[in-house]
DNA sequence: CTGAAAGCGCTAACAT
DNA sequence: ATGTTAGCGCTTTCAG
């Protein structure tokens, strides 16, 4: 690879005008100028990033750290992070924490010791306490990291949303279905805004909250049949989380019972999947999420402050599986 | 932050021990080193790994080009690939084209400009000439790329199996349904592999190619009954993934003809929803395709002739969609 | 066993 | 308008 001394060397000029010519600084002769364009051209010169970056102490790359790529919401804001980064002129260093806690501090500063400008963090970390002492900026998404500032959709209003539309569509006992969740992910709220909306309303909820682990589609339904059972008097359903969702709903052992033709039901996210099986959702504004996460994050790099905390809209979506109910109640109504 | 100067003077000793130390090299007393230790821990000292690329020009950085993130097929390689790199003490630079030419060529020379130590390449460009010129490191996913290596699965053989599972579930006229594709795509290949393989048995098929830009789930379908009204003979169909065969087979109006009770009817990647859906599919090894990429590259990096084409097997997951009719078939001999 | 010094590719004073 | 030089943080001869 041709250096800039090769440049100089090919036009015959110094270094420092090759350099004052790829960053336009100072005044150029148009002779020299040209000479040196020419030189650049016929060499293939590409100027060293990484020498720059050294130079003046600023990578342009951005450190992006999720628990699994190729989880749909993940996949989905890494998509945005990097539009946002390539339209600000940033690079993406992504790198995946396995839902891992060592390997989520090991990433932290393995992306500092390879003088990342900032960091985008989606922790899975119980005690955050430790990315304190880090002075580099960062930006927790979807949950609080003391001292950093955080983005995330509005996860309480979310839950209230859902409530709502079970409501209108004639439940009073709902089942809550989702995974377990530490009280320090934002995500919490989502079950807080349902069950005071439910409370609201006056409506009672049955609770079925899984691990994590026990994702596997059949153990989830076993789980589910046996809440069902036990608790007859069950008439609609908020899964917090689309994935769930579609698992649940596609399930032929649940398919064969009936139960979902006899109650409204509504999901999380506004992942693809959900409009696939026409199933009500609360969109989150995954794209947004991560291009506001970018915003602030290049603010902060650039040493201007940011707020604390930025919590998007989320928005109802609704499909079927929740408006063939509310149908009907209009329809009994006339 | 401090630098290796600040351990040196901190630990009284000269910064070419410092480095030693850090690297292991040479022979140091272990008062010395001790000594060393503790300047760090006090210092909270990280190399500073640009600094160490640029004198040692070898970054630990690869990069990785894809169409865009948030496609399952790509979201599940990406975090093949970072699993990997991990793996191998390598980091991640993600870019991606979004299915721009102009934009994938600028983005292989900024990756080049950034010094990574190679490419992973899943290219849309129509003509890859360009890139043989360059001479990094540079592997190529599902398609060729002049002068490069590739990694692939088998699409040929995909094609077959697919024909060969329609066939056993009784299918004599298929539809094989999905996207243009350009020639130089592997992908070509899986059409090939079932056109042939129809052959073969007797099997006479219709096919529809729709544009990828129109893969609005309505348009398709329209386009579908359409195809499916002129050939009332179709007895089973093909499609060449399983994104478009979620689109499908979820359609409230393709449900409500009765049309996918009647025909036998396969996808092709192995996809989580092809599961969910419990559709029969070609299954491609998305995650081995993304770890063999990389050790193919690490391999090139460090200088070692590779294979110019890996091909892996891909190999079908029967589920209800043809099963229901191989059993149909059983019981009929019976 | 340790230190001094050159140099990786670049930028930014400081000269002229 | 252009060149000279120091230095970014590190590794690596070469001496001693």
């Amino acid at each position: 690879m041709a250096t800039i001394k090769d440049v100089a060397r090919e036009a015959d000029v110094s270094i420092a005008t090759v350099s004052r010519i790829m960053n336009n600084r100072g005044a150029i002769s148009d002779k020299t100028r040209k000479k040196v364009y020419e030189a650049m051209e016929r060499l293939h010169y590409q100027p060293n990033e990484m020498a720059r970056a050294l130079q003046k102490n600023k990578s342009n790359i951005i450190g992006l750290v999720v628990p699994k790529i190729d989880y749909a919401f993940f996949s989905r804001l890494t998509d945005a992070v990097e539009e946002s980064c390539h339209n600000f002129g940033y690079k993406l260093m992504i790198c995946k924490s396995d839902e891992n806690e060592e390997r989520e501090k090991e990433l932290v500063s393995m992306l500092q010791a390879n003088q990342v400008d900032g960091i985008l963090l989606c922790s899975r970390l119980g005690d955050t306490q430790i990315y304190s002492e880090n002075m580099l900026p960062l930006i927790s998404i979807d949950r609080e990291v003391e001292g950093f500032s955080s983005v995330t959709s509005d996860n309480y209003s979310g839950g209230m949303k859902a409530a709502r539309e079970l409501f209108e569509a004639g439940s009073r006992y709902p089942l809550i279905l989702g995974t377990e969740i530490p009280e320090y992910m934002y995500m919490d709220q989502r079950y807080r805004g349902f069950f005071e909306e439910c409370e609201k309303k006056g409506m009672k909820c049955t609770e079925l909250r899984i691990k994590q682990q026990n994702l596997s589609q059949d153990e989830l339904v076993f789980e589910f049949l046996r809440v069902m059972e036990k608790n007859p008097g069950i008439d609609g359903m908020f899964m917090t989380g689309d994935i769930i969702a579609a698992k649940i709903v596609c399930h032929k052992k649940i398919r064969e019972t009936g139960i979902l033709e006899r109650m409204p039901y509504i999901g999380y996210d506004g992942l693809e999947i959900s409009q696939l099986l026409d199933i009500t959702t609360v969109s989150q504004p995954i794209y947004e999420i991560g291009e506001c996460a970018v915003e602030l994050l290049i603010k902060k790099i650039s040493g201007k402050l940011v707020q604390e905390r930025s919590i998007l809209p989320v928005r109802l979506i609704e499909r079927e599986s929740t408006l063939k109910f509310k149908q009907k109640k209009d329809s009994e109504i006339k």
